[in-house]
DNA sequence: TACCAGGAGAGCG
DNA sequence: CGCTCTCATGGT
């Protein structure tokens, strides 16, 4: 199961960093839209090894898909790989879920542009810092900063010989003691102040986000709206993909166009009222049904894949 | 050049 | 409450 093996160059006497390899169970699973389709951001596809490599926690991972499974190499070997099955959500069966979306000509093309997506389960407080950072950015910017964050905060992984330098996302504590300037040098703007903000809160544990799993959703959307930087939007972003709070649906500039243009093609809507048909025409699971809606009309835009 | 980007917050009437 | 403006920075 743990298969480690030395991997790396026949280099002088520094230790060989060991990675471990492993193959999940994953049928269903579309791997590319769910790296690509804007959730995480730290994820880079390698055209030459046709793999992904990201990083999940303190472990950098290398994904490559194989008929109905994840060949992993994982750097460091791991023990087990649960936490690796709980961040992608390989257990899901995706059917039910398809099911429960609205039979309508929207849904279907989304579903068919991108079947097999699946919602990730991320560590809540990168997912809340990366969606504070995100605002009114590009998604290959927001990759940016986050990648220029983590490469100067974050703690160096030991990786292979021939992958890419790889570092955590640095905690909150750790951001916490980063002045606004130097934060501003990862190009971030004045996002900065809303990431030091709520760095120095959820720090000082006054916003505890291990406790908010145990909120209903109306309440810990709440909580996390008290944060600097965090709306309406943001706080649904980490709704869905940290807790898994399928019924949170993120209103962005693309779902208010995308909607409005899918159902509302000759009349102007307020977000208001957007917000209300979102609720009711996706479902208890309409969180799923916005993710593949925005991948389906970031493709039909032909946004470059990452 | 002008406009826009997975928004939020403050300042208005 | 609902509207408008600003906030950095980079891409098209």
């Amino acid at each position: 199961m743990n298969t480690a093996k030395a991997t790396g160059g026949a280099s002088e006497g520094a230790v060989r960093p060991l990675s471990g390899f492993h193959s999940l169970t994953a049928p269903d699973y579309d791997l590319d839209s769910t790296l690509s389709c804007g959730q995480a951001f730290r994820w880079h596809w390698i055209a030459e090894s046709q793999a992904w490599i990201g990083v999940v926690g303190e472990q950098c991972v290398r994904l490559q898909t194989r008929l109905d499974r994840i060949e992993v190499e994982s750097a460091p070997a791991a023990e087990d790989w649960a936490w690796l099955r709980r961040y992608l959500q390989t257990d899901l069966h995706i059917d039910s879920v398809l099911r429960s979306f609205p039979d309508d000509a929207p849904m279907r093309a989304a579903v068919s542009a991108c079947r097999g997506l699946r919602l990730l389960r991320q560590d809540p407080w990168e997912c809340l810092a990366s969606f504070i950072l995100s605002s009114t950015k590009q998604i290959v910017q927001i990759r940016r900063i986050i990648a220029l964050l983590c490469e100067r905060y974050g703690k160096s992984i030991t990786v292979p010989a021939g992958w890419m330098p790889a570092h955590t996302f640095p905690s909150a504590a750790r951001l916490a003691e980063v002045s606004e300037t130097d934060l501003r040098q990862c190009k971030m703007g004045f996002r900065a102040k809303y990431l030091r903000g709520s760095a120095l809160r959820v720090a000082k544990g006054d916003c505890e986000l291990t406790g908010l799993g145990e909120l209903p959703t109306d309440l810990a959307r709440v909580e996390l709206m008290r944060l600097p930087g965090v709306g309406r939007k943001v706080a649904d972003c980490v709704l869905l993909f940290a807790y898994g709070r399928l019924e949170a649906f993120p209103m962005d500039v693309w779902m208010i166009r995308g909607l409005g243009q899918l159902y509302f093609p000759r009349r102007q809507v307020s977000l208001d009222r957007l917000r209300r048909f979102a609720d009711t025409h996706f479902g208890p699971q309409g969180g799923f049904a916005q993710q593949y809606l925005f991948h389906y009309l970031r493709m039909e835009a032909k946004v470059p894949k990452l």
